[in-house]
Formats: structure tokens, C-alpha cells, sequence
DNA sequence: CTTCAATTCTTGAATATTCAATATTTTCAA
DNA sequence: TTGAAAATATTGAATATTCAAGAATTGAAG
């Protein structure tokens, strides 16, 4: 009997404004994890992409982790100084710049990975083992619809 | 046989990257359809808080649409220039600014959310009333899991 | 009372993000 | 093969956000 949103119903009842509310929440908790470690969300989900080892262009980074192109250049910037990832240009097509992690990348990748498995663990307990995975099925299925 | 994430699980597997993901997609549909009035969903959100008529102070503002306080503010004098909403002191404790809708604040406040439950409308067509319904319980109880 | 800490909001400087324009390389049609 | 259009990444200026500090008011303990 669930019914549908009415002009004047309030904003809390909106999917975006839920979705919202729970990403930044989820992500507060996730950059109090990380920040032990000083690595804003961003940079771990790059480190984490390119942790298969193969080289990443920007267009599919940026993609990737959900930023635009401006704003990743910039990042990767910061990132190339800290010497956690490198580029390399892409001989098959110099267009593009393929990015890679460093072995620093590497360790540091690892240190937060466990910190985010931490994170999820916790959720995992306060929230439960069912409603967090049936959530990640709606959540797939939803991105998937959108497309 | 849902599998916690590993270490070295994908980032698309976590539940914070599917949060950041589907929050990232509807946010753009809904500023798409927003922006044919030329307003960022934030200030929807404001007008919408504000459009039961009680004032609101900048603090309970702030919390209602997810903005910190010197954005809320910034913002608010933005609106404040376009005559959407005014500020008035609280008379019970004069630290305290009490937000009011106008009524060109209200005029567009009604069309914006017909937009918005354009917007829903579509959601409710592609993706289904029943997971609509459902994903909006899981996250209202993830949201709740979390305070 | 009076003073000191807490609350609320705003401001200004530092930082980050975005938009539009640019440079380079590739693609592909004529 | 050439030349125009598309794709890729970066840059710089404009804009927005955040952090830390400040001003005003209230609360409350001594």
C-alpha cells in the first residue's frame, strides 16, 4: 500500500532525498575511517581501480569513480606528487594517459582497504546480513534501469 | 550466498560506492528536470522545508537538506536576492534567524514539484512500484541503523 | 549579578570544483 | 591523402564549498 509521492508530501519521502541522506551518511562514516590514514574516499577508490595493476586512461577513471575529468586531473595531480600512482602515455592511441599504481600506491592501497572492510563489517552488523545485500541488489538494479 | 566484500573485492561491490553511484544518477535526472527553472535541487529543498509556512531556523535548515552551515547560508543570500525566501530574527532567542518562504517562493515551489514528481513518475515506470517501495524502506532503516 | 562557557549564525581566506576553451591525436569521409 | 570532425586530457578563470575564526546572544554556575 505504499503511495506515491504527492506534490506537497515531504521532501524525506523523495528517493533522491533518501538516497542522498543515506550517501552521506554511509560516506561520513567511510572518510572517518580513511582520514586515519589522510586519504579523502576519492583517491582510495582510484588507488583501488588501479590496484589490478593494468593501466586505467582518465576518461575510464574518472568513469570509474565518479568524478568529472577536471576535477580527477587535478587529483591525480596531488596524487602523482604523493607518488602513489604514475602516467604513462598510451602508445596506442597518444591521446590517452594511462594511469598505474606505484608500489607505495600498493601498500597504502591495502592499509585502506581494511579500513573500508572494517566499515562494512560494521554495517553489516547493525544492520544486518539480509537487508544490506538485498539493498545492494536494489541499489544494482536501480543504476541498471537508469540506462 | 550473498559474500561479504574481500580485501580486494571491486569497488563497485561496496555498499558506499553503490550508494555514491545511484545517488549520482537520480541527483542528475532530477537537477535535469530542475533546471528548466533554473534552480538547484538544493534550493528546492530549501523552498520545500520552508513551504509548511513555520520558520525554520538555519541550523534545523541546515540538517533537513544536508548543507553545512556557511554553504546554507551563502546560498540563503542568494535566495534572499531573488526574493524566494526572507530572513527574520527569532524573536524568543535573537541568536537565531527564523527562514520564511515568500510568495514568489511558493509559486515556484509548485512547479518544481510537479517536476520532481515527473521525475518519480519516471522512476516508478522503469524501475517498479514494489522495488521503489522497497528500496526506499531499506534505506529509510539503513538511515536509521546509522544514528 | 557577573562572568564564563555554549549555542547560533555569519564572514573571510583557503581550497576544491566546474565550465569553457585549448592542444593534441585519431578517425573517417571525400 | 587531406581536411574536417570527434575523442582525450589539461588549463585557467569563475564559482562554490569548507575550515577556522569571529560576533552576538543565551544559559548557568558561582
Amino acid at each position: 500500500m505504499a503511495k506515491p509521492p504527492k506534490e506537497n508530501s515531504p521532501i524525506t519521502e523523495h528517493l533522491a532525498y533518501l538516497l542522498a541522506q543515506a550517501n552521506r551518511e554511509i560516506n561520513r562514516q567511510l572518510e572517518l575511517r580513511l582520514s586515519k590514514e589522510g586519504v579523502p574516499v576519492e583517491q582510495w577508490r582510484i588507488l583501488k581501480v588501479l590496484s589490478d595493476g593494468e593501466g586505467h586512461s582518465m576518461g575510464e577513471l574518472a568513469d570509474a569513480v565518479l568524478l568529472n575529468h577536471p576535477t580527477l586531473t587535478k587529483m591525480i595531480d596531488r596524487m602523482v606528487s604523493d607518488t602513489l600512482v604514475y602516467r604513462v602515455q598510451d602508445p596506442n592511441d597518444r591521446r590517452k594517459v594511462l594511469m598505474f599504481i606505484s608500489d607505495r600506491g600498493k601498500v597504502l592501497c591495502k592499509k585502506l582497504n581494511s579500513l573500508a572492510v572494517d566499515q562494512e563489517e560494521h554495517i553489516l552488523e547493525s544492520y544486518g546480513d539480509k537487508s544490506t545485500s538485498e539493498l545492494k541488489r536494489l541499489l544494482e538494479s536501480l543504476i541498471d534501469s537508469s540506462n
